[in-house]
DNA sequence: CTGTCCTCACTTTTT
DNA sequence: GTGAGGACAG
């Protein structure tokens, strides 16, 4: 078959491509053509006559998988390419799941709990066992759990791990063992998984089945991952227990993007790689091909700082492009307003459409300031992640129903909908069940199918509720006889849902409509389409539409691609996008880098990379805003400018010229965490080491108790601020003397504190009172001793 | 049992 | 500023 579009690509892609026996590591920087490679890989073996069902390709997102596929079918036009097993971790563990569940005892229509069923489960179970849910807190308790499956530590083995417990009892929160058991044991009892499970019971599957093991070792003759930086434990076991008998296994990543520690992803994967393989064959990806000389050079700035990182060189052979702008605002409002004006000059002057720019930030809550910018100035954009469509309170109601149709023991869908729209069944009645089943060790449904004779309800209630179990079996009946949709729509009729959104005429109400006709819509697409591949020629039945939805995000949501709209998103969300101008918002201490990361070096180093993403996503613009004001819950937050804009390379940088009072940019000041932000994190976070168990080496770096001091470049003064501000060398200064401030003006030193490594001093300012400041940003002028 | 009003916690990031 | 959940009256 013909092969010659392997000549698209450059020496050390090609070779990448074409080593497609054994294992193969490719470590590949920011633009550098990494899903080219993996897509011409793939095609590359169609090519030579592998069958695709022999490959399995694993990827960040569902719509990678999607766009991959394409892209493959184009290079190889005729081969099946829609029979590759690519997708999610999640997605294609879930799917091998459902075929083998019956193995370890669930059935194959499970349901996927996400996280907010998982949370409100928590919640419950807290109830019944009587625990404050302010000390166990749903969400941290889940995020504990979830750091345990993804270690593969069982709630069993969570309880008898001496370590483990008395980490809980140090934290005050003995209980949270018996928490994780009652939780999985609930999942078990409602026939659902939370995301964690679809891969934690994919490892306890295929290790308690060596022969269902087997079977996928030899299906999977080619193994490749993208975005390895970002797997965790459990996947990375996954993955090398699949490999272990073709060893194809070709993983795609590099260390300096990995930005889901947070969630259990692992840098150590990459670096074990080595370990596990000693075959192995590493290349290296480093040209760039996506972003200007000043782009690449700027990221490559920021990302000398953090300590831990592969060795790499990013270039690139592209112009050198223009200045980075950086722009100051004085509040988040105002930095929504400039980034709107500056996407219009873009467009006037740079001929830029609206799909080519990107806006990014770093929490989601963001994102207001900058819509309401772009509308008043008839912008048009779209924002990704957020509230996603599925999370939407109407269109979980729906989909509960759906998913108690497919799967009557799912206890969170059940709660959520056999009292609404309200039919009478109230908390006393559902109490009285819930206590019944516990009793009984059923599942809610069991208990209620038997409500007429078992007698634990009043007439009236019992009625209501059989009322409703009649009313859900039917809907059951149709599953067989009904095609998604006419099922759909029938039960979003029958049940009252329609009428109860119908009655309410408010603008919101109108809105929730209009959602519901929209996913009813798209299960009428559904219906319509034919199967895309061989395997894949089920019935389009309401089960099968229902099954994989937890897994669906915002932006697998195929919709209209060739929309010319400013693209508003998490930088999180932004990875793997590119995009020729993008905003960077939000650059200011304590929102980016996060507060929460301030003190421990790995998370800080994480928040980095994180910058990097960012820098890296734009190929010829790029603009970096700040405010000096915010408002956070309601209130004006005053900010000080992120440290991470000092320290990008300052030459590539064109700063504020107006409006900027000098050289603001670098005074810094600690006015509410104090001294106690820069110190070790409090013992609770950092004992849970749950690696410790795995038999993977790791060299597990402890949080450090000192921080490593921030580069100190001087200022290019570029702005062309007041040359008076020379910052007085720390070191001279002393109790008494008379200094003073960029904002706080003239004040007193009272104390000088040399103790811990950085120092410190607490300076009464005639205006604004007592302050204490690192002296190392505070570049405080001495005016007499 | 239902609906309304009030309080409070909330912001990292997502499969 | 907002959304969820609790308290209370009907």
């Amino acid at each position: 078959m013909n092969r010659d579009f392997l000549d698209g690509l450059n020496p050390v892609q090609r070779q990448a491509a074409e080593c497609t026996e054994g294992p193969v590591m490719i470590i590949a920087g920011a633009g550098s053509g990494k899903t080219r490679v993996l897509t011409f890989r793939i095609a590359n073996l169609l090519s030579k006559g592998v069958d695709s069902f022999h490959i399995l390709a694993l990827t960040f997102t569902n719509k990678a998988a999607r766009e991959m596929k394409e892209r493959i079918s184009n290079l190889v036009p005729g081969t099946e390419a829609r029979n590759l097993w690519m997708g999610t971790f999640h997605s294609v563990f879930a799917r091998i799941l459902r075929a083998e569940a019956g193995l370890i005892g669930y059935p194959s229509n499970f349901t996927i709990y996400d996280t907010d069923d998982s949370k409100s489960l928590i919640k419950t179970i807290l109830a019944e066992l009587q625990l404050d849910d302010k000390i166990y807190k749903p969400s941290l308790v889940l995020s504990r759990i979830s750091t345990a499956k993804n270690n593969l530590i069982s709630a069993r083995e969570y309880c008898s791990n001496p370590e483990i417990l008395e980490d809980d009892r140090k934290s005050a929160k003995p209980k949270l063992g018996l928490i994780y058991e009652a939780y999985d044991k609930r999942l078990f009892k409602a026939s659902a998984m939370d995301f964690d499970d679809l891969l934690f019971k994919t490892n306890v599957l295929l290790k308690q089945y060596p022969e269902v093991l087997y079977k996928y070792q030899q299906k999977f003759r080619y193994i490749l991952v993208d975005e390895y930086q970002d797997t965790n434990f459990s996947q990375y076991l996954i993955v090398k227990k699949l490999a272990a008998m073709h060893q194809n296994i070709c993983v795609v990543g590099d260390d300096a993007q990995s930005i889901y520690a947070f969630r259990g992803a692992n840098i150590q994967n990459i670096l074990n790689f080595e370990k596990d393989y000693p075959e192995l064959k590493t290349f290296k990806l480093e040209q760039n091909y996506r972003s200007t000389k000043t782009i690449v050079q700027a990221a490559n700035s920021v990302i000398r700082h953090n300590k831990e990182q592969l060795k790499k060189v990013v270039w690139t052979e592209n112009t050198t492009g223009n200045l980075i702008t950086v722009l100051k605002a004085l509040s988040d409002n105002e930095e929504g307003v400039k980034v709107a004006n500056a996407i219009f000059d873009l467009r006037m002057q740079h001929q830029m459409q609206n799909k080519d720019i990107a806006i990014l930030y770093r929490t989601n809550a963001q994102s207001r300031a900058m819509e309401e910018a772009l509308r008043k100035r008839g912008i048009d954009y779209r924002i990704y992640g957020g509230l996603s469509f599925y999370k939407r309170k109407e269109i979980k109601d729906l989909i509960a129903y759906f998913r108690l149709v497919l799967n009557p023991n799912d206890e969170e869908a059940l709660k959520r909908v056999i009292n609404y729209p309200a039919r009478g069944i109230g908390k006393t009645t559902l109490e009285k069940i819930t206590v019944t089943a516990d009793e009984q060790n059923k599942s809610l449904w069991e208990v209620i199918e038997q409500v007429g004779v078992s007698g634990i309800l009043g007439s009236a209630a019992a009625q209501k509720v059989l009322d409703f179990v009649t009313m859900i079996r039917s809907f059951r009946h149709g599953l067989a006889t009904s095609n998604a949709f006419d099922l759909a729509m029938h039960i979003a009729k029958s049940s009252g849902l329609l009428k109860d959104l119908d009655a309410d005429k408010t603008p919101e109400g109108i809105s929730r409509q209009e959602n519901v006709k929209q996913l009813l819509s798209g299960i009428k697409e559904f219906v319509d389409t034919l199967p895309e591949s061989e395997d894949e020629v089920k019935e389009r039945t309401l089960d099968v539409y229902v099954q994989d939805i937890a897994l669906l995000t915002d932006s697998d949501d195929k919709d209209d691609p060739n929309a010319n709209k400013v693209t508003l998103m998490t930088i999180h969300a932004a990875k793997g996008l590119e995009f020729k101008a993008v905003f960077v918002t939000g650059l200011e201490e304590n929102l980016f880098p996060s507060q929460l990361s301030l003190n421990v070096r790995e998370e800080l180093e994480e928040e980095r990379r994180l910058f990097y993403v960012a820098l890296t996503r734009a190929e010829e613009f790029l603009t970096l805003t700040y405010a000096t004001s915010r408002y956070k819950w309601g209130q004006i937050d005053y900010c000080e400018p992120s440290r991470f804009l000092q320290e990008i390379d300052q030459s590539l940088l064109d700063m504020p010229t107006e409006n900027n009072g000098g050289s603001g940019f670098f005074s810094f000041e600690n006015e509410r965490s104090s001294f106690g932000s820069f110190s070790p994190r409090k013992i609770s976070g950092e004992g849970f080491n749950p690696m410790r168990k795995t038999p993977i080496p790791t060299a597990s770096p402890k949080p450090q108790g000192s921080f490593k001091p921030l580069a100190k470049k001087p200022i290019a003064d570029s702005a062309g601020s007041s040359n008076e501000f020379i910052p007085d060398n720390p070191q001279k200064l002393k109790v008494g003397m008379r200094v003073e401030h960029e904002r706080f003006g003239m004040g007193k030193v009272m104390v000088i504190d040399t103790q811990s490594g950085d120092k410190k001093a607490i300076v009464l300012f005639e205006k604004a009172g007592q302050k204490q400041l690192l002296l190392k940003f505070a570049r405080l002028k001495i005016f007499e001793s």
